[in-house]
DNA sequence: AAGGAATCTGCACGATCGGTCAATATTTTT
DNA sequence: AAAAATATTGACCGATCGTGCAGATTCCTT
């Protein structure tokens, strides 16, 4: 019945990978590296144990899957950071889509904090590598707004921390955020105005040039 | 010998308690509860691992007087936060000292965003009782200082978020941080940039009233 | 339809874990 | 000095972990 081109394992095969790869996201998200077992990785993905380990030979393979995904999202998720754009367009957006990730996809925000905490014992090339990278650029992009005057003189590195650190907050530590909103997940329009403040906290004096 | 009032036994007990504090915030931070080893608290400290379940009847005790002790230290960091203060005094010293705690306790800090981003299993009371109660205090006063004129209209919640966010930032992602500064610890002067950088970024505004 | 490749899964092994316990050593009290 | 209280330590146990592996099952190719 089945008439797809690849055939009915190669669809399975995208499938089952697919679910293991959210299950371990969130086990590795609530129950760190060492405490997420794959028994558990493997209940939450609904099949045995064994068969995680078919797809992904080893726990740390499995990992390092999940952590490199989510930081090509993330890296992608700055696309509107360059020099021909507005400063207070291109942060302001990076800030929506960074806090829009952080509603969406929270795990992998706890996944990268638990490895970094834990001095990236996994990735550390990614970040002397890809990150350094990324950062150089978009640090290069900013100071070329304020030499043209298109911003104030601020630090754009601890900019760029305070951005992630600000962002990040709402998906790392989501749980503390929501014991103090009185148990609640945040609403449509609590994460409307979220966005705003952090905007209008981080981004003060950005747009317009001089002091 | 010795004539300490309180004799041998009971300065030693205080001694080694504090050398098991000491160690357990340290391997709870870089390897996480779980993968914390009790064996390896124990190695840290230079004692039997016996010896340490000695003081503290089970790892989960030990950690939660760890966690204790953090929360202690950065609650009474927000002392100058106080109605009768100057809003950029009192926030910039609590941004000050909590900078400060990040680059002389960052373990302490790592300890509790791994509480934190694993939903707080051990120390959810904390937050609902004491944490909340502080909270709703601070973001109080900042209103208050708006109502009175003395900062411009800005939430209050996420302005203390950000505080947070900003400034643990530089403890728990410490590892990031070096990385992206060619492997190096900050120096003296970096730490005083970081300091006057991240007041400039979140104080902006603020100190001076209206809009 | 048949044979081979790919997928799935239960079982077992060695390692490590938190915690118990009894024996010993040290300090304090009588 | 004897006895009691406290502190230290190594040996040990049941549970859980990651992972290897052989056999069963399903799917694809010819």
């Amino acid at each position: 019945m089945n008439k797809s081109v690849r055939g009915i394992q190669s669809r399975n095969r995208v499938e089952v990978t697919a679910r293991i790869l959210s299950a371990a996201e969130q086990v590795f998200a609530e129950y760190g590296y060492s405490g997420a077992s794959i028994s558990r990785i493997a209940a939450t993905a609904g099949i045995p144990k064994s068969n995680v380990i078919y797809y992904f030979e080893t726990k740390q393979a499995l990992y390092r899957r999940v952590v490199g995904e989510i930081f090509d999202v993330w890296r992608d998720a700055a696309d509107t950071i360059t020099i021909d754009s507005d400063p207070l367009d291109a942060l302001g957006g990076y800030i929506d889509t960074k806090l829009e990730l952080a509603r969406t996809r929270p795990f992998g925000s706890k996944v990268w904090a638990n490895e970094i905490i834990q001095r990236a014992p996994i990735v550390q090339d990614y970040l002397e590598d890809e990150l350094r990278a990324w950062t150089d650029d978009k640090i290069a992009v900013i100071q070329t707004w304020i030499d043209n005057g298109q911003m104030r003189e601020v630090s754009p590195r601890h900019l760029l921390y305070a951005i992630w650190a600000s962002t990040q907050h709402y998906a790392d530590f989501v749980h503390q955020v929501k014991t103090l909103n009185d148990g609640s997940d945040f609403s449509d329009v609590q994460w409307q105005e979220t966005k705003a403040a952090v905007k209008d906290i981080l981004l003060r004096g950005v747009g317009s040039g001089g002091s």
